[in-house]
RNA sequence: GGGCGGUUAGCUCAGCGGUAGAGCACUACGUUGACAUCGUAGGGGUCACUGGUUCGAUCCCAGUACCGCCCACCA
């Protein structure tokens, strides 16, 4: 016998142990259809957050699904190895030990190895979390990024060399100096997505670039139409800047062609304040007329604009910063310091403070604005990103993206919803190169060897490398691997086909590549899902999924996106551990409505656990009726006889392809809804409640096949649930079936119930939908009019056609019950002082001499009557509107008639037994 | 500056050219042998605003106002 409560925390546990010994996970045998997702790989030293939560929820709900119709599902797992956040992780790990050891002093490979350890450490957590969640992941599979560093094959790292090496042979790696997004903090380069501009309180510094020589000129300053404004002599220029410290580098000041106000002296020299050097002012188009001064300071080496422009006009370029951006020396073509020797070793905002100090001693500080500026900081750092000029690798973003950009456009892949391809291609179509280069220790290692001169060789290995230099050089030489490792999102755009073997060819990649459907939330569009569409086709040939389903953001009650910082991270862990993996689950598939974010209410999860036990419940009472016997094989539910069970038959067969058919549209909201709602408001509410008195009746034929139809139908249930709910429902599988020898899978790989369309039986719909109507309005209306719950009255039915007839008699014995009647009967005037209810084109009439409450009573008629009369003015204006009448399709006026008539019986029917009640009442 | 979403019941959200829905919360009643993590009944919405299309608009179109997100080099 079951207990009265399902205790998910013993439960699940064991019955997820249960389903990984039984190797339920892997993909089965044989050459059934194959359906694969790559899971996204989590951050090895992540902590499961509400946003994988919902991610993984997901795609287990789809994978379980597809595995039991009898699908080849591999859903393949494992870790990211998060370059910059894992190495930032361990980097803290060192600061707080309080010690003086850090990365550097380690050194690389104590450094490494200290990283390598953490993951071993901590590495498990995030796996073992998604276990917690249910995933049915097939674990025997689980690859890392990195892969596994006491391999000496190791596969994932030769993926990552094989893919670096082909794409620099085909020139679509190339080195280059230019300016990148340095992050100081970590000293490395970054890319453009890492990148997070924010708004910040800042300051709009105005100076004075003195004109050489003491020169003045006459700056005029007009209106629209040309009228003077201002007028006076200058012997400078007034440039604007919110990075003073700059200035120190500025080689040119640049103004825009057309501004005559600084026509006189454009080709001039102005004298740079305190670095005290000549620059020229040149024209470009760049700089706008209309904001600050109309005159741009131009500091190449530390600015994306002014790079531009100084690449444009030739203009020198001198780094100020060192990797820690403090300021260093450099010197000018000529080999003379750019840098006044005060500012070096400063830090760049030390610098800042200072230059703009020096500059008001000198007096040209014209003044200081507040103003909201924006700013790069570093997404994982926080610090202030500095553009500097450095060599890196860069991958052509913009080649490879072509064919990715095409396999949307040609519908190979899909965006559901298919709004998310227009953030895609926005992106993909202004695409910029990408640095793949990183100063870091954690990641794979460039695969180039540089020569003494500096010269490069790409290759598999040092020995290949050395071969090649042999070549160059004409003799062996001592090679240096370069120093850095690659973006994470190289190897993470590798994820669907370097966990499967590549670059070999495996079974894996035959079956399982391209994979059928990737699940991710936007927020990696570009980072993720663009990489592997360009990098999957360009090495795979194909695609490396038919459907990108995006889903939501998960955010808190208020839209917040949840944050540490901010406090309101709620722990799916610790939702599981209160109301249980299913409980979770389901209120994740039920909010995944395909908007942008999902705000989680606690009490959504509640209100779902409340569901799992009301399913134990309706499994708990089948046991007692011994509802137990399902031998699916021996019972045909096309077959069974009583309406009742004809109906949840019927009502069964419409809710899984309900599901079925939302699932397969990603309508994941909608598929948990329909089961909720079979399984709540229909079985447990009416069939089972319906079913009683047989259950409690005689022995026979219709207590025997009522068993085995609510058996059937609940066992339906379970399998519908399954992936929504899969824990519950397998215990409760496992507590209800009979485990005969032949029969010893679990619910995880039974089959998904096919229905026949002769399930449906809508004779039978008709039929118990009249009963439910019937027994409702008989409980509204004794609600209405304060008859006491316990207390039975007569009621009879007056008109209404035979069919109405047959059915009261056919189910008097459950409509007694379930309306709290003392009887039912069949009469031709309705007996006196009866309450009256209408259905259909019959009288309910209900005799309450003894408990009758008058007042309450003509509150209830003459709210019904005025709902029917709103109605009926409704439709008489409607169907007065000679255009309504002749545009609206027939069905549609037909039905308003046809409910005007309703209505219309319904408000005379009311009426009088309003007209008898005042007789009544007097 | 571009782009994309959102605005529906107290809250969190579905829906959608033809009688506005769910969960939670709320009210009343209820110890009917599955279930109080429950049952029965009920209250509550001019579907942000303004125009347009249409016989008919919460739904389609345009605009407005708020809110949110993404992208972008205004020094």
């Amino acid at each position: 016998m079951l207990d009265n409560h399902f205790d998910p925390k013993v439960a699940e546990p064991r019955i997820y142990n249960e389903w990984e010994r039984s190797d339920a996970f892997k993909p089965r045998e044989g050459d059934a259809e194959t359906f694969s997702i790559v899971i996204p790989p989590p951050n090895v030293t992540g902590v499961l957050h509400m946003g994988h939560a919902l991610n993984n929820t997901l795609q287990d709900v789809l994978c379980r699904f597809e595995r039991m119709r009898g699908k080849r599902v591999l859903w393949q797992p494992g870790t990211d190895h998060a370059g910059i956040a894992t190495q930032m992780v361990v980097e803290r790990q060192l600061a707080d030990a309080g010690g003086n050891e850090d990365r550097r002093s380690l050194g690389r490979d104590a450094f490494v190895d200290r990283v390598w350890r953490w993951k071993e450490e901590s590495g498990g957590a995030i796996i073992n979390q998604l276990k917690r969640l249910g995933a049915s992941c097939d674990w025997s599979r689980e690859r890392f990024t990195l892969g596994d560093r006491n391999d000496p094959d190791n596969q994932m790292a030769a993926a990552v060399r094989k893919a670096f090496i082909d794409l620099y042979k085909d020139g679509l790696i190339y080195r280059d100096k230019r300016l990148v997004n340095w992050d100081p903090q970590f000293q490395t380069a970054i890319s453009d997505l890492e990148v997070e501009n924010r708004e910040i309180d800042g300051h709009f510094w105005h100076f004075k670039y003195p004109i050489a020589g003491g020169e003045t000129y006459t700056y005029v300053e007009r209106d629209e139409d040309g009228n003077v404004l201002f007028e006076e002599e200058r012997d400078y220029i007034s440039i604007a800047t919110t990075r003073p410290e700059t200035m120190l580098g500025d080689g040119a000041v640049a103004v825009h062609p057309s501004d005559e106000r600084y026509a006189p002296i454009v080709g001039k020299m102005v004298r740079l304040p305190l670095a005290d050097r000549l620059i020229p002012i040149i024209t470009d188009e760049y700089p706008d007329p209309d904001f600050g001064s109309g005159a741009v300071k131009i500091t190449g080496a530390h600015d994306f604009n002014d790079y531009a422009v100084a690449k444009r006009n030739d203009l020198p370029m001198y780094p100020l910063m060192d990797e820690r951006a403090r300021m260093i020396q450099s010197p000018d073509k000529d080999g003379n310091p750019v840098m006044p020797e005060k500012y070096v070793g400063m830090d760049r905002f030390d610098a800042r403070k200072a230059v703009v100090q020096d500059i008001g001693a000198q007096g040209l500080m014209i003044e200081v604005e507040d103003k909201k500026i924006q700013q790069p900081f570093g997404d994982r750092s926080g610090v202030v990103i500095e553009p500097m000029l450095t060599d890196q690798w860069y991958v052509d973003a913009e080649t490879l993206a072509q064919p990715a950009i095409k396999a949307v456009e040609t519908g190979d892949v899909k965006f559901v919803p298919d709004n998310w391809s227009k953030t895609y291609f926005e992106w993909m179509r202004n695409i910029e190169p990408w640095c793949i280069s990183r100063q870091l220790w954690w990641g794979h290692r460039i695969p180039a060897w540089y020569g003494p001169d500096g010269k490069f060789f790409v290759a598999e290995t040092k020995g290949h490398a050395i071969d090649q230099a042999k070549e160059h050089y004409g003799e062996h030489v001592e090679l240096t691997q370069d120093e850095d490792v690659l973006d994470t999102w190289f190897s993470s755009g590798l994820w669907p086909f370097s966990t499967m073997g590549w670059p070999d060819e495996t079974a894996e990649l035959k079956d399982f590549y391209p994979t059928s459907t990737l699940v991710t939330g936007f927020d990696i569009i570009f980072f993720w899902v663009a990489r592997m569409m360009m990098q999957g086709i360009h090495f795979m040939g194909e695609p490396p999924f038919k459907e990108v389903y995006v889903h939501a953001l998960v955010r808190d009650e208020k839209g917040a996106k949840m944050s540490k910082s901010k406090g309101n991270v709620i722990d799916p862990l610790k939702l599981v551990d209160e109301y249980g993996a299913d409980a979770l689950r389901f209120t994740l598939a039920a909010m995944a409505a395909q908007g942008r974010d999902i705000k989680l209410a606690e009490s959504r999860v509640a209100g779902y656990r409340n569901f799992g036990t009301k399913l134990w419940n309706a499994a708990r009472f089948c046991q007692m009726n011994e509802c137990t016997l399902w031998e699916p094989d021996a019972f045909d539910p096309l077959n069974v006889d009583l309406t009742v069970n004809r109906w949840i038959v019927s009502e069964t067969a419409k809710t899984a392809d309900t599901v079925v058919r939302e699932l397969e549209a990603y309508r994941f909201n909608d598929a948990a809804g329909a089961i909720y709602r079979f399984t709540w408001n229909v079985f447990c509410d009416w069939y089972l409640e319906l079913i009683k008195p047989v259950l409690n009746g005689e022995d026979g034929a219709a207590k025997d096949e009522t068993r085995k139809t609510a058996a059937w139908a609940l066992n339906q249930i379970l399998h519908v649930l399954h992936p929504f709910m899969p824990f519950v429902t397998e215990e409760l599988w496992g507590e209800l079936s009979e485990f005969g020898p032949e029969r010893q899978n679990m619910l995880v790989v039974d089959a998904w119930p096919e229905f026949d369309a002769a399930a449906r039986a809508p004779d039978a719909e008709a039929e118990i939908d009249w009963v439910i109507r019937l027994v409702t309005e008989i409980r509204s209306v004794r609600s209405d009019i304060n008859v006491p719950a316990g207390a039975k009255v007569p009621m009879t039915l007056v008109g209404g056609d035979d069919e109405a007839k047959a059915r009261l008699e056919r189910y008097s014995d459950l409509i007694e019950r379930l309306a709290r009647l003392e009887s039912c009967s069949i009469a031709s005037e309705i007996p006196a002082g009866a309450v009256q209810a209408v259905l259909d084109d019959a009288t309910i009439a209900l005799t309450l001499t003894n408990v009758i409450d008058f007042e309450a009573e003509r509150a209830r008629l003459e709210k019904e009557i005025a709902k029917l009369n709103d109605d009926i003015t409704k439709i008489d204006k409607k169907l007065s509107n000679e255009q309504f009448v002749s545009k609206a399709p027939e069905h549609v006026v037909a039905e308003q008639h046809e409910r005007r008539t309703d209505a219309v019986g319904a408000r005379s029917k009311l009426s009088d037994a309003l007209t008898t009640l005042a007789s009544i009442g007097e």
